[in-house]
DNA sequence: TCATTAACACGGG
DNA sequence: CCCGTGTTAATGA
């Protein structure tokens, strides 16, 4: 049972007191774990996320096998795929990982509808998510066609630092190679030369930026 | 020029 | 020994 209290803590100012006490009703709050999948291509959508802690990362699969990290979800941010998915009863084009530990609330789907109807503080939560989603979605390709791997790769290493509120990384150069779609060699290539302008330190298994 | 794939050596756990 | 890392050689876009 999702109490009020943490409902309130994260999203108090946007949504209005009936509502936050229909969330608290319906809502399931899930714990999560860093590397749980929490949504795979194809899978069937039956609630929408409101996350609470933690970072998610959503990811794009390639034609071929690839993957590509699309963008970070954070704490107040909720899948904009999700809710398209709900509304239209599709399957997801994403897959959402857990980059860190956190905690979410799970609202079913059946709700989502009738609270656009019911509420003006959900109806603009849910335009601003994909707006904000899009945004992102849009810097993500810019990210990709105005961006040579190495910029790609600082972009990445900054972001994953932020998410994580950490300058340590703890990732191989194989995953980050897998998230960004590319080969390790590279990786590990733009890494070297990274360490050499002192722009981070790398260990096994962890780069510190600096 | 820069990425990819394959291959290999090194070394720490 | 296994895995992550660093590097090279060949090939391609």
């Amino acid at each position: 049972m999702v109490t009020i209290e943490k409902i309130q803590e994260f999203y108090a100012n946007q949504f209005e007191a009936e509502l936050v006490q229909e969330i608290a009703e319906v809502g399931q709050l899930v714990q999560f774990k860093a590397n749980d999948m929490l949504i795979d291509f194809q899978q069937i959508i039956i609630g929408m996320p409101l996350l609470l802690k933690g970072a998610i990362k959503i990811m794009r699969e390639d034609f071929d096998e690839g993957e590509l990290l699309l963008y970070f979800l954070e704490r107040g941010d909720t899948c904009a795929m999700t809710m398209a998915c709900c509304l239209g009863n599709k399957k997801s084009e994403i897959r959402a990982i857990a980059e860190t530990d956190g905690e979410l609330i799970f609202v079913p789907v059946t709700k989502m509808d009738a609270w656009i109807a019911k509420y003006a503080s959900w109806r603009s939560f849910v335009f601003t998510s994909y707006q904000d989603r899009l945004d992102e979605m849009l810097r993500a390709i810019d990210n990709l066609a105005f961006n040579d791997t190495n910029n790609r790769l600082k972009n990445y290493l900054i972001e994953v630092a932020s998410v994580n509120k950490s300058r340590t990384i703890n990732k191989t150069h194989q995953e980050i190679a897998y998230e960004l779609n590319t080969s390790r060699v590279v990786i590990s290539r733009l890494l070297k030369v990274l360490e050499k302008e002192n722009f981070l330190e790398l260990n096994r298994n962890v780069i510190v930026l600096k």
